[in-house]
DNA sequence: CGTCTGCTTGATCAGGGTCAACTCAGGTGG
DNA sequence: CCACCTGAGTTGACCCTGATCAAGCAGACG
């Protein structure tokens, strides 16, 4: 059911691979170096507290962060978990437009409409940092350094979704997943996870989405690269054991792609 | 000391492939008013001077406005003209990513990596309002009125960029291409100009590329409505016939559609 | 224990990509 | 001025990738 649900402080298992003390038990505010920290941007002024302070909210697996058409005043950083963002189409089907974990930034596309395009649901239980949007518009203001780290970040998301288009304009079925892999497997390691085994967070049907691929397509394609022993698949367990394979498939165009997975190298 | 760069000093490093270069003719520098009324945001503070001035370059059909690489200092805005954005991916394809005009900011992607990402090209002549990316944030702190429009304006993009991802995930190429008439009738009539026929700036093969589809099925997909009577083609004349039929079959799954089509109607 | 959701796999088929031939408009140079 | 060339656009024939429809399986849960 779409249930809405009121950000509310539930509490949260620690998560076991978590390094960070802003990631413990309970931890309710953060400074704003805190916030900088988790955004892996620069702060310079390490400064005992600029009168900045931002709330943490907790969130279980299916609960919403925010919903489509609801009015904007808050932006959101993840300290914790993973999220899924999708828009709802004029039909009623769901496109999905990112997988948001650790470090990520997401609302800022109800900026410019005063409301959310899009809603925002937690795959996992999850941290989050909660951003009022005046105050976020004030840190650039008060801190001039910050100011173009900002804008560094919203950039970020413009060619992120920029490198989504054109993949979704161009390139094949097992590039997309090869690429979708390789993806996942870049930002599991950035957290400091393994970047070899992972478990997905996401159902078949959310990835296909993603892609612009069915489900089947994309389940499909897993067991190819199986087969081929590029990885080991087994439900949401994933195992990357040919990386480079991956990698130079994922920017493979269709004629070349094709003779690659027919020689089964 | 706020960024007073001569913005003379403009480095668009002639490519030497390119036939990028500065044409000074009718050079002209607008106030920060003015590129406000351009951009079509709200400037409450009607003062005769702020200090801000904003260089004008004219570009001639075929010129570079940046490439891909070049190192990031500047923002644009479209005064008059047409031109294209796009990515050169690894194999060498480019991917129209964009056709910016009148009222359109762009370079916005640069800001994350310090170069662009992307290249973007005049299609007609153009005037073009250079902003130093410097002097934009300062306009954030001096006007915090203004703040908010520049984080608008920068959501907008992104907004943008979803939409464009939804619909290379979901829609079929008759869908894409109804879509993409619709949006340019709304774009020109918002300029001023007439919504019912217009000239494409763009050739079938930069239509395709923008909407994922080769130039062949751009082409067959404009034939086909011209048979049924919802426009009429002529090259790169296009007249509207009926609105309301490419409003609706714009956002139909492929089955509605394809009955739609079949119907004649 | 039945139901539900997620995942896999098979069979079929069509939307749109690919290859190819041809037309047309504009530019260039003899 | 016309012959020629080049790039854009149209149209046809073919066929491949991935969507669709369908069946079966496994784990979660009331």
């Amino acid at each position: 059911m779409l249930s809405m649900q009121e950000p509310q402080a539930v509490q949260i298992e620690s998560n076991p691979c978590s390094e960070s003390g802003l990631q413990r038990t309970g931890k309710l505010w953060s400074s704003l170096s805190d916030v900088c920290k988790i955004l892996r941007i620069a702060h310079r002024s390490p400064l005992a507290d600029d009168g900045f302070s931002f709330q943490h909210v907790q969130f279980k697996e299916g609960q919403r962060i925010h919903t489509a058409g609801q009015p904007f005043n808050m932006l959101y950083i993840v300290n914790s978990g993973f999220l899924k963002s999708l828009m709802i189409d004029e039909s009623g089907n769901e496109q999905v437009l990112s997988f948001p974990m650790k470090g990520d930034l997401f609302g800022i596309d109800g900026i410019h409409s005063k409301q959310y395009p899009s809603e925002t649901v937690a795959l996992s239980s999850c941290d989050i940092v909660m951003i009022p949007f005046k105050k976020f518009a004030a840190i650039g203001r008060i801190h001039p350094g910050l100011e173009t780290e900002i804008y560094g970040v919203m950039s970020r998301e413009l060619v992120r979704e920029q490198a989504m288009v054109n993949m979704l304009g161009s390139a094949s079925a097992e590039a997309r997943v090869a690429r979708f892999l390789v993806s996942l497997a870049e930002r599991f390691s950035a957290m400091g996870y393994s970047g070899k085994d992972f478990n997905l967070r996401m159902t078949r049907h959310d990835i296909g989405s993603y892609l612009g691929l069915t489900l089947e397509t994309v389940s499909r394609t897993l067991s190819a690269f199986n087969e081929l022993g590029l990885i080991t698949v087994d439900q949401r367990a994933i195992g990357i054991k040919d990386m480079d394979a991956l990698e130079s498939l994922h920017r493979l165009p269709a004629p070349a792609r094709r003779a690659m997975l027919k020689r089964g190298n």
